[in-house]
RNA sequence: UCCUGAGUAGCUCAGCCGGUUAGAGCAUCUGACUGUUAAUCAGAGGGUCGCUGGUUCGAGCCCAGCCUCAGGAGCCA
């Protein structure tokens, strides 16, 4: 196989009048004449300039939309106005024929409903290129922050026995034949009999195992698929998702949130960098659809600007208590324009409240803390006024929470005690418990959603988007 | 899971008060044109009106159930 140069490099040569090859996929043919051809090295098409009246006819009936080509050509500066340089092709080859009958991307806009119907053929389009571009550009970023601060990436397992994490509904992993599971004496399934000799399921989080690496290499991430069972219908919601989970030892909730605002800012800032092409047309893509919106529903700021912003801008830090506070004293809550109205203290906030925090008041990322223990997850860290734990959670505009996180307990009396009430099985974590038993000490961590970074960052509004084949309910194709 | 809205050509949609042969734009095909950039111009083909049942002389339209999709809510990341 022939060497071939990518689209992106040919598009950034300095030289001209060199005999080049090219590979991709037709995205337009034009005027029998000018093909746009795009390998998704980046987002811009190569122009090929055919020269039909000395090219076979049946050659010129193949190359249609979405058809695979490799082309000998000459690059040279162009003629039109369109781009810098093109290819004046010597040879077309047809790799692959597309029929223009049955090929269902069409040279036209297409709704993004519908290319989620046919997400194996959506990397073709110039949105769905530049998404996922942005979000391996993401990911390497992930890895490169942590491993610039010298953390050390933790697998932790898919396939768990431990449900008591209380993070939402698991899938089973099971090898029994559904049908006819075998019984006990009682008729309960017999677990015992299953292949690992007892129920499992598919992780929900990666926290408590990354607790453990935290209690020796000091400081550990994970980077991992994630699953919950939830029956959610949102646009913030996925069956499996990615997660990123960063545990720390010796850091306390200040600690975190540093660390935790810097990561942030160093994603946007590495993407705003390294994919500016990729976020250009993004937020484009972004400021066209805002003008399909009613006037006061449109959003005044690019996407651009909104990344900038949160770079350039402190994250506003304060506790659930002063937040409830200003909710009870805001407009909609005293007009009554809340469908939820903030009246006392403990219960949880509702997405408006966070809307409503982050984008009316403060207008930017804002890191709550110390919610009331009853809403919060057992392991937090309890406070010495009785009634809260030392959890944060990190709210953006047009995501809600992005990022939860906490000082873990460290003290075992504690934490068992905390256990006991909320009624999580002591026994079947003692592996966790024998942390806090041998050389415990103060540490912390927080989980970010990776496709709710992608969202944010691209501008998405709809996260099964941002992730190459989404699982939600009532789906798993491809 | 709940609330609201939607499902009509490949795609995006229109379809009046229930009435004859269901329309448009784009896409596709054929022809013309040939330095185009969502090319342009002329013509053609293309429909199980989501599914099942009901009301009616007659249903794309009314009623019931179901399925799917979108937006919002809950759960959360």
């Amino acid at each position: 196989m022939s060497q071939r140069t990518k689209i992106k490099a040919l598009l950034e040569s300095e030289q001209t009048n060199i005999e080049v090859t090219v590979k991709g996929w037709v995205r337009t043919f034009r005027n029998n004449q000018f093909i746009a051809l795009n390998d998704g090295s980046t987002n811009s098409n190569i122009q090929i300039v055919v020269d039909f009246e000395n090219t076979d006819p049946n050659l010129l009936k193949r190359i249609t939309t979405g058809a695979a080509l490799s082309v000998v050509g000459e690059l040279v500066a162009s003629l039109g106005k369109g781009q810098k340089v093109e290819v004046k092709a010597k040879q077309i080859e047809v790799l692959g024929d597309s029929d223009p009958e049955k090929y269902p991307l069409q040279p036209k806009k297409h709704s993004l409903e519908f290319l989620r119907e046919i997400a194996h053929l959506r990397f073709r389009t110039n949105t769905f290129g530049a998404v996922f571009r942005v979000r391996n550009s993401l990911s390497y970023a992930v890895h490169t922050f942590f491993h610039e601060r010298g953390f050390v990436y933790l697998h932790t397992p898919i396939i768990t026995a431990s449900d008591a994490e209380g993070a939402g509904e698991t899938f089973h992993v099971t090898n029994f034949d559904l049908a006819y599971p075998p019984r006990t004496e009682n008729g309960d399934v017999d677990f015992k009999q299953d292949f690992f000799g007892r129920a499992t399921n598919l992780t929900v989080s990666g926290q408590l195992e990354g607790e453990l690496g935290a209690m020796a290499l000091s400081d550990i991430y994970t980077f991992g698929p994630t699953f919950r069972a939830e029956n959610s219908n949102t646009t913030r919601h996925l069956a499996e998702f990615w997660m990123i989970e960063p545990e720390m030892a010796f850091y306390d909730l200040e600690d975190n949130m540093n660390l935790a605002e810097e990561f942030l800012k160093y994603l946007i800032g590495y993407v705003l960098k390294n994919n500016a092409e990729d976020i250009e047309f993004l937020s484009q893509r972004l400021a066209e659809e805002e003008k399909q919106k009613p006037q006061n529903e449109r959003s005044e700021t690019t996407l651009i600007e909104k990344l900038q912003f949160c770079l350039d801008n402190d994250f506003q830090r304060l506790t659930y208590t002063e937040a409830i506070d200003i909710l009870k004293e805001s407009t909609p809550n005293k007009k009554k324009k809340f469908t939820y109205l903030v009246e006392g203290w403990g219960t949880d906030l509702q997405s408006e409240h966070e809307r409503y925090l982050v984008e009316k008041h403060f207008k930017k990322p804002v890191i709550l803390t110390d919610y009331p223990k009853e809403i919060k997850a057992f392991y937090m860290r309890q406070n010495d006024d009785g009634k809260t734990v030392r959890a944060m959670d990190i709210l953006f505009p047009g995501i809600g929470e992005i990022v939860g996180g906490s000082q873990r307990e460290e003290r075992l009396e504690k934490l068992e005690q905390r256990m006991t009430e909320m009624g999580i099985p002591t026994e079947e974590l003692w592996w966790y418990l024998d942390t806090r038993r041998f050389g415990s000490c103060p540490h912390a961590g927080f989980g970010l959603g990776f496709e709710r970074m992608v969202q944010f960052v691209t501008g998405m509004g709809n996260i099964r988007d941002v992730i190459p084949f989404p699982r939600f309910p009532k789906n798993a194709e491809f």
